[in-house]
DNA sequence: GATCCGTGGCC
DNA sequence: TGGCCAAGGAT
Protein backbone atom coordinates (compact mmCIF):
# COMPACT_ATOMS: atom_id res chain seq x y z
CA UNK A 1 0.00 0.00 0.00
CA UNK A 2 2.90 2.36 1.00
CA UNK A 3 4.41 1.95 -2.24
CA UNK A 4 1.40 2.44 -4.43
CA UNK A 5 0.79 5.77 -2.19
CA UNK A 6 4.50 7.38 -2.69
CA UNK A 7 4.44 6.39 -6.54
CA UNK A 8 0.76 8.46 -6.63
CA UNK A 9 2.07 10.98 -4.84
CA UNK A 10 5.43 10.79 -6.96
CA UNK A 11 2.93 11.75 -10.15
CA UNK A 12 -0.47 13.80 -8.62
CA UNK A 13 1.02 15.14 -5.70
CA UNK A 14 0.17 18.74 -5.19
CA UNK A 15 3.15 21.60 -5.73
CA UNK A 16 2.67 23.84 -3.12
CA UNK A 17 4.92 26.86 -1.97
CA UNK A 18 6.37 25.58 1.09
CA UNK A 19 6.29 22.26 -0.10
CA UNK A 20 9.62 20.61 -1.30
CA UNK A 21 8.73 17.92 -4.21
CA UNK A 22 10.14 14.17 -3.90
CA UNK A 23 12.37 15.27 -6.85
CA UNK A 24 13.79 17.90 -5.23
CA UNK A 25 14.46 16.22 -2.09
CA UNK A 26 16.90 13.93 -4.18
CA UNK A 27 18.28 16.52 -5.56
CA UNK A 28 19.28 17.35 -2.35
CA UNK A 29 17.17 20.56 -1.33
CA UNK A 30 16.32 20.50 2.23
CA UNK A 31 12.83 22.49 3.14
CA UNK A 32 13.00 26.01 5.32
CA UNK A 33 12.21 25.35 8.64
CA UNK A 34 10.69 28.58 9.50
CA UNK A 35 8.80 28.26 6.28
CA UNK A 36 7.53 24.85 7.13
CA UNK A 37 6.14 26.20 10.61
CA UNK A 38 4.85 29.04 9.15
CA UNK A 39 2.81 27.03 6.42
CA UNK A 40 1.62 24.79 9.16
CA UNK A 41 -0.25 27.14 11.56
CA UNK A 42 -2.08 28.75 8.55
CA UNK A 43 -3.03 25.87 7.92
CA UNK A 44 -4.94 24.80 11.15
CA UNK A 45 -8.00 24.75 10.49
CA UNK A 46 -7.77 26.44 7.44
CA UNK A 47 -8.11 25.49 3.72
CA UNK A 48 -5.04 26.11 1.44
CA UNK A 49 -6.55 28.14 -0.64
CA UNK A 50 -7.48 31.08 2.11
CA UNK A 51 -3.84 30.40 3.81
CA UNK A 52 -1.59 31.04 0.82
CA UNK A 53 -2.26 34.49 0.16
CA UNK A 54 -1.19 34.93 3.75
CA UNK A 55 2.05 32.92 3.69
CA UNK A 56 3.09 35.08 0.69
CA UNK A 57 2.93 38.26 2.46
CA UNK A 58 4.34 36.41 6.00
CA UNK A 59 6.99 35.55 3.85
CA UNK A 60 7.56 39.08 2.07
CA UNK A 61 7.42 40.95 5.07
CA UNK A 62 9.48 38.94 7.83
CA UNK A 63 11.53 36.37 5.57
CA UNK A 64 13.50 35.21 8.71
CA UNK A 65 12.10 33.67 12.18
CA UNK A 66 14.42 36.89 13.79
CA UNK A 67 12.52 39.36 11.24
CA UNK A 68 9.10 38.15 12.51
CA UNK A 69 10.26 37.74 16.46
CA UNK A 70 11.52 41.86 16.19
CA UNK A 71 8.11 42.60 14.17
CA UNK A 72 5.42 44.62 16.77
CA UNK A 73 3.10 42.49 17.93
CA UNK A 74 0.03 44.49 16.52
CA UNK A 75 1.48 45.03 12.71
CA UNK A 76 1.66 40.44 13.07
CA UNK A 77 -1.80 40.66 14.39
CA UNK A 78 -3.06 42.90 11.53
CA UNK A 79 -1.12 41.25 8.93
CA UNK A 80 -2.85 38.04 10.73
CA UNK A 81 -6.62 39.71 10.36
CA UNK A 82 -9.27 37.62 8.38
CA UNK A 83 -7.35 34.31 8.77
CA UNK A 84 -8.92 33.49 11.92
CA UNK A 85 -7.91 31.58 15.73
CA UNK A 86 -6.32 34.69 16.41
CA UNK A 87 -4.28 32.53 19.55
CA UNK A 88 -2.61 31.58 16.49
CA UNK A 89 -0.98 34.37 15.60
CA UNK A 90 -0.03 35.31 19.06
CA UNK A 91 1.38 32.09 19.35
CA UNK A 92 3.37 32.45 16.16
CA UNK A 93 4.88 35.40 17.22
CA UNK A 94 5.57 34.15 20.42
CA UNK A 95 7.12 31.12 19.13
CA UNK A 96 9.14 33.36 16.72
CA UNK A 97 10.74 35.29 19.67
CA UNK A 98 11.39 32.08 21.10
CA UNK A 99 13.14 30.09 18.74
CA UNK A 100 14.86 33.49 16.99
CA UNK A 101 15.97 34.56 21.03
CA UNK A 102 16.36 30.80 23.00
CA UNK A 103 17.06 28.88 20.21
CA UNK A 104 19.48 31.19 18.02
CA UNK A 105 16.78 30.99 15.15
CA UNK A 106 16.73 27.06 14.77
CA UNK A 107 13.58 25.18 14.90
CA UNK A 108 14.17 21.83 17.14
CA UNK A 109 13.76 18.86 15.13
CA UNK A 110 12.52 16.10 18.15
CA UNK A 111 8.80 16.49 19.18
CA UNK A 112 9.43 17.49 23.06
CA UNK A 113 11.56 20.49 21.70
CA UNK A 114 8.58 21.08 19.03
CA UNK A 115 5.84 20.07 21.56
CA UNK A 116 7.11 22.56 23.71
CA UNK A 117 6.83 25.75 21.51
CA UNK A 118 3.54 28.26 21.96
CA UNK A 119 0.83 27.02 19.18
CA UNK A 120 3.22 23.33 18.47
CA UNK A 121 0.71 20.66 19.32
CA UNK A 122 0.65 16.97 18.81
CA UNK A 123 -0.93 17.35 14.99
CA UNK A 124 1.74 19.97 14.51
CA UNK A 125 5.21 18.89 16.04
CA UNK A 126 4.97 15.79 14.05
CA UNK A 127 4.40 17.82 10.50
CA UNK A 128 7.37 20.03 11.10
CA UNK A 129 9.40 16.68 11.84
CA UNK A 130 8.40 15.17 8.37
CA UNK A 131 8.04 18.14 6.15
CA UNK A 132 10.85 20.27 7.17
CA UNK A 133 13.15 17.64 8.81
CA UNK A 134 12.45 14.71 6.65
CA UNK A 135 12.46 12.66 10.04
CA UNK A 136 9.88 9.31 10.73
CA UNK A 137 6.52 11.13 12.17
CA UNK A 138 3.26 9.86 12.69
CA UNK A 139 0.66 12.75 11.16
CA UNK A 140 -2.70 11.97 11.64
CA UNK A 141 -4.96 15.48 11.01
CA UNK A 142 -8.76 15.54 9.78
CA UNK A 143 -7.21 14.07 6.22
CA UNK A 144 -5.54 11.26 7.48
CA UNK A 145 -9.00 10.79 10.22
CA UNK A 146 -11.16 10.49 6.66
CA UNK A 147 -8.80 8.31 4.90
CA UNK A 148 -7.87 5.94 7.61
CA UNK A 149 -11.52 5.25 8.81
CA UNK A 150 -12.82 4.76 5.48
CA UNK A 151 -9.58 2.51 4.54
CA UNK A 152 -10.50 -0.06 7.86
CA UNK A 153 -14.19 1.41 7.66
CA UNK A 154 -14.40 2.37 11.37
CA UNK A 155 -17.47 3.00 12.75
CA UNK A 156 -16.27 4.29 16.42
CA UNK A 157 -17.04 8.47 15.84
CA UNK A 158 -14.45 11.04 16.25
CA UNK A 159 -13.25 12.24 18.61
CA UNK A 160 -13.25 9.02 20.61
CA UNK A 161 -11.89 6.76 17.98
CA UNK A 162 -8.62 9.25 17.25
CA UNK A 163 -6.13 6.46 19.03
CA UNK A 164 -7.48 3.77 16.87
CA UNK A 165 -7.28 5.69 14.08
CA UNK A 166 -3.20 6.81 15.29
CA UNK A 167 -2.84 3.07 15.54
CA UNK A 168 -3.81 2.20 12.03
CA UNK A 169 -2.06 5.11 10.58
CA UNK A 170 1.57 4.33 11.82
CA UNK A 171 0.81 0.69 10.27
CA UNK A 172 1.14 2.09 6.94
CA UNK A 173 3.84 4.96 7.52
CA UNK A 174 6.53 4.78 5.27
CA UNK A 175 10.16 4.81 7.37
CA UNK A 176 12.15 5.09 4.19
CA UNK A 177 10.18 8.23 2.95
CA UNK A 178 8.41 9.96 5.89
CA UNK A 179 8.46 13.86 4.64
CA UNK A 180 6.80 12.38 1.84
CA UNK A 181 4.36 9.94 3.33
CA UNK A 182 3.15 12.25 5.59
CA UNK A 183 2.67 14.95 2.75
CA UNK A 184 1.16 11.78 -0.04
CA UNK A 185 -1.48 10.39 2.92
CA UNK A 186 -2.89 14.39 3.39
CA UNK A 187 -3.02 15.20 -0.43
CA UNK A 188 -4.79 12.25 -1.10
CA UNK A 189 -7.56 13.21 1.58
CA UNK A 190 -7.76 16.44 0.18
CA UNK A 191 -7.83 15.52 -3.34
CA UNK A 192 -9.24 12.17 -3.87
CA UNK A 193 -10.40 10.98 -0.35
CA UNK A 194 -12.72 14.25 -0.24
CA UNK A 195 -15.05 14.46 2.47
CA UNK A 196 -17.73 14.51 -0.47
CA UNK A 197 -17.89 12.63 -3.68
CA UNK A 198 -14.65 11.30 -2.88
CA UNK A 199 -12.53 10.23 -6.12
CA UNK A 200 -12.40 6.49 -5.64
CA UNK A 201 -11.51 5.54 -9.60
CA UNK A 202 -8.18 7.57 -8.92
CA UNK A 203 -7.32 6.79 -5.29
CA UNK A 204 -4.62 4.49 -5.10
CA UNK A 205 -5.74 2.68 -2.13
CA UNK A 206 -9.53 1.51 -3.48
CA UNK A 207 -8.81 -2.11 -4.00
CA UNK A 208 -7.70 -2.00 -0.25
CA UNK A 209 -10.87 0.21 1.23
CA UNK A 210 -13.42 -1.63 3.41
CA UNK A 211 -15.45 1.24 2.31
CA UNK A 212 -15.34 1.80 -1.05
CA UNK A 213 -16.12 -2.45 -0.94
CA UNK A 214 -18.94 -1.72 0.78
CA UNK A 215 -19.61 1.24 -1.12
CA UNK A 216 -20.62 3.87 2.00
CA UNK A 217 -17.47 5.85 1.55
CA UNK A 218 -19.25 9.15 2.44
CA UNK A 219 -20.61 7.78 5.75
CA UNK A 220 -16.90 8.01 7.41
CA UNK A 221 -15.56 9.44 9.38
CA UNK A 222 -18.45 8.96 11.94
CA UNK A 223 -19.06 12.26 14.30
CA UNK A 224 -20.26 12.84 17.42
CA UNK A 225 -23.56 14.72 17.36
CA UNK A 226 -22.90 18.47 17.97
CA UNK A 227 -24.57 20.90 19.99
CA UNK A 228 -27.03 23.68 18.56
CA UNK A 229 -25.47 27.03 18.53
CA UNK A 230 -27.15 29.82 21.31
CA UNK A 231 -28.15 33.44 19.95
CA UNK A 232 -25.99 36.32 21.73
CA UNK A 233 -26.91 40.17 21.17
CA UNK A 234 -25.36 43.18 21.13
CA UNK A 235 -24.82 46.92 20.81
CA UNK A 236 -22.31 48.05 18.31
CA UNK A 237 -21.24 52.01 18.07
CA UNK A 238 -19.77 53.39 14.91
CA UNK A 239 -17.98 57.05 15.63
CA UNK A 240 -17.06 58.46 12.39
CA UNK A 241 -14.76 61.56 11.42
CA UNK A 242 -13.57 63.07 8.44
CA UNK A 243 -14.59 62.57 4.98
CA UNK A 244 -12.99 59.96 1.92
CA UNK A 245 -9.64 58.94 2.31
CA UNK A 246 -9.30 60.21 5.02
CA UNK A 247 -12.22 59.08 6.99
CA UNK A 248 -11.63 57.32 10.36
CA UNK A 249 -13.73 55.18 12.83
CA UNK A 250 -13.13 54.73 16.37
CA UNK A 251 -11.44 51.36 17.83
CA UNK A 252 -10.26 49.32 20.82
CA UNK A 253 -8.34 46.50 21.45
CA UNK A 254 -9.99 43.68 23.05
CA UNK A 255 -8.58 41.82 25.89
CA UNK A 256 -5.75 39.52 25.19
CA UNK A 257 -7.35 36.09 25.90
CA UNK A 258 -10.36 34.75 24.49
CA UNK A 259 -12.66 35.57 21.76
CA UNK A 260 -11.01 37.78 18.95
CA UNK A 261 -8.17 38.12 21.90
CA UNK A 262 -5.69 41.00 21.10
CA UNK A 263 -8.02 42.39 18.05
CA UNK A 264 -9.61 45.68 17.09
CA UNK A 265 -13.43 46.42 18.14
CA UNK A 266 -16.00 49.01 17.81
CA UNK A 267 -17.26 49.65 21.28
CA UNK A 268 -20.13 47.96 22.20
CA UNK A 269 -21.98 46.32 24.56
CA UNK A 270 -21.30 42.59 25.88
CA UNK A 271 -23.16 39.99 23.80
CA UNK A 272 -25.36 38.33 25.86
CA UNK A 273 -28.36 35.79 25.15
CA UNK A 274 -30.97 37.26 26.84
CA UNK A 275 -31.69 40.54 23.94
CA UNK A 276 -33.91 41.85 26.37
CA UNK A 277 -31.02 42.32 29.04
CA UNK A 278 -29.44 44.70 26.69
CA UNK A 279 -28.80 48.54 28.10
CA UNK A 280 -30.66 51.44 25.98
CA UNK A 281 -28.28 52.78 23.13
CA UNK A 282 -27.81 55.86 24.69
CA UNK A 283 -27.33 54.43 28.02
CA UNK A 284 -24.10 51.82 26.49
CA UNK A 285 -23.14 54.87 23.76
CA UNK A 286 -19.16 55.21 24.31
CA UNK A 287 -19.90 59.17 23.50
CA UNK A 288 -22.71 61.44 23.55
CA UNK A 289 -23.18 61.75 20.41
CA UNK A 290 -26.22 62.24 17.73
CA UNK A 291 -26.60 58.20 17.14
CA UNK A 292 -28.78 56.60 14.51
CA UNK A 293 -29.42 53.12 13.80
CA UNK A 294 -27.83 52.18 11.17
CA UNK A 295 -28.12 48.40 10.68
CA UNK A 296 -28.53 45.05 11.93
CA UNK A 297 -25.69 42.37 11.38
CA UNK A 298 -25.04 38.73 11.97
CA UNK A 299 -21.98 36.92 12.36
CA UNK A 300 -21.08 33.22 12.72
CA UNK A 301 -18.76 32.07 15.11
CA UNK A 302 -17.69 28.79 16.15
CA UNK A 303 -19.76 28.43 18.86
CA UNK A 304 -22.28 30.85 18.88
CA UNK A 305 -24.02 33.59 16.37
CA UNK A 306 -23.87 37.27 17.01
CA UNK A 307 -26.41 39.53 16.15
CA UNK A 308 -25.27 42.88 16.65
CA UNK A 309 -27.42 46.00 16.31
CA UNK A 310 -25.17 48.83 14.85
CA UNK A 311 -25.54 52.41 15.83
CA UNK A 312 -23.49 55.16 13.78
CA UNK A 313 -22.78 59.11 14.28
CA UNK A 314 -20.71 61.60 12.67
CA UNK A 315 -17.97 63.28 15.30
CA UNK A 316 -16.89 66.52 14.21
CA UNK A 317 -14.44 68.39 16.13
CA UNK A 318 -12.64 67.00 19.51
CA UNK A 319 -13.81 65.07 22.18
CA UNK A 320 -12.66 63.42 25.03
CA UNK A 321 -12.42 59.28 23.66
CA UNK A 322 -13.04 56.86 25.79
CA UNK A 323 -10.10 55.04 27.51
CA UNK A 324 -7.68 53.13 24.93
CA UNK A 325 -9.80 54.58 22.43
CA UNK A 326 -8.19 55.56 18.74
CA UNK A 327 -8.57 55.68 14.91
CA UNK A 328 -7.85 53.84 12.63
CA UNK A 329 -8.64 54.76 8.35
CA UNK A 330 -11.91 52.77 7.30
CA UNK A 331 -10.28 52.56 3.89
CA UNK A 332 -9.12 48.88 3.38
CA UNK A 333 -5.84 48.64 4.06
CA UNK A 334 -6.67 49.50 7.66
CA UNK A 335 -9.87 48.10 7.89
CA UNK A 336 -8.11 44.92 6.71
CA UNK A 337 -6.76 45.07 10.29
CA UNK A 338 -10.17 44.13 11.91
CA UNK A 339 -11.78 40.70 11.75
CA UNK A 340 -14.71 39.75 9.72
CA UNK A 341 -17.85 40.87 12.30
CA UNK A 342 -16.22 44.39 13.17
CA UNK A 343 -15.93 44.58 9.81
CA UNK A 344 -19.65 43.79 9.08
CA UNK A 345 -20.14 46.74 11.68
CA UNK A 346 -18.30 49.68 10.13
CA UNK A 347 -19.70 48.45 6.87
CA UNK A 348 -23.39 48.62 8.38
CA UNK A 349 -22.29 52.20 9.06
CA UNK A 350 -20.96 53.76 6.07
C1' DG B 1 -12.74 14.76 27.45
C1' DA B 2 -15.29 18.97 26.64
C1' DT B 3 -15.15 23.58 25.52
C1' DC B 4 -13.46 27.64 23.47
C1' DC B 5 -11.31 29.73 19.60
C1' DG B 6 -12.80 32.46 12.80
C1' DT B 7 -13.46 32.38 8.33
C1' DG B 8 -14.89 31.53 3.60
C1' DG B 9 -16.26 28.11 0.19
C1' DC B 10 -19.16 24.47 -0.92
C1' DC B 11 -23.61 22.26 -2.58
C1' DT C 1 -29.68 28.99 2.18
C1' DG C 2 -27.81 27.03 5.94
C1' DG C 3 -25.20 23.34 7.69
C1' DC C 4 -20.86 21.19 6.82
C1' DC C 5 -16.17 21.41 6.32
C1' DA C 6 -10.87 22.73 6.66
C1' DA C 7 -3.01 20.63 7.42
C1' DG C 8 -5.63 21.90 15.59
C1' DG C 9 -4.09 24.02 20.06
C1' DA C 10 -4.86 25.53 24.75
C1' DT C 11 -7.14 25.01 28.88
Amino acid sequence: MRARLLAWYDREGRTLPWRIRPEERVAGRVADAYAVWLSEIMLQQTTVAHAAPYYAKFLSLWPTVHDLADAPREDVMAAWAGLGYYARARNLHACAQAVSRELGGVFPSDLEGLRALPGIGEYTAHAIRAAAFNLPASVVDANVERVITRVFRIEAPLPSAKPDIRKHAASLADPARPGDYAQAIMDLGAVICTPRAPSCGACPWAAHCAARAAGDQERYPVKAAKKVKPVRHGLAFVVLRGEGEGREVLVRTRPDKGLLGGMLEVPGTDWVVDAGALPGFSEAAPLALRWREAGRITHVFTHFELRLTVFAAPLSGEANLPDGARWVGVHPIRAAGLPTAMKKAVQAAL
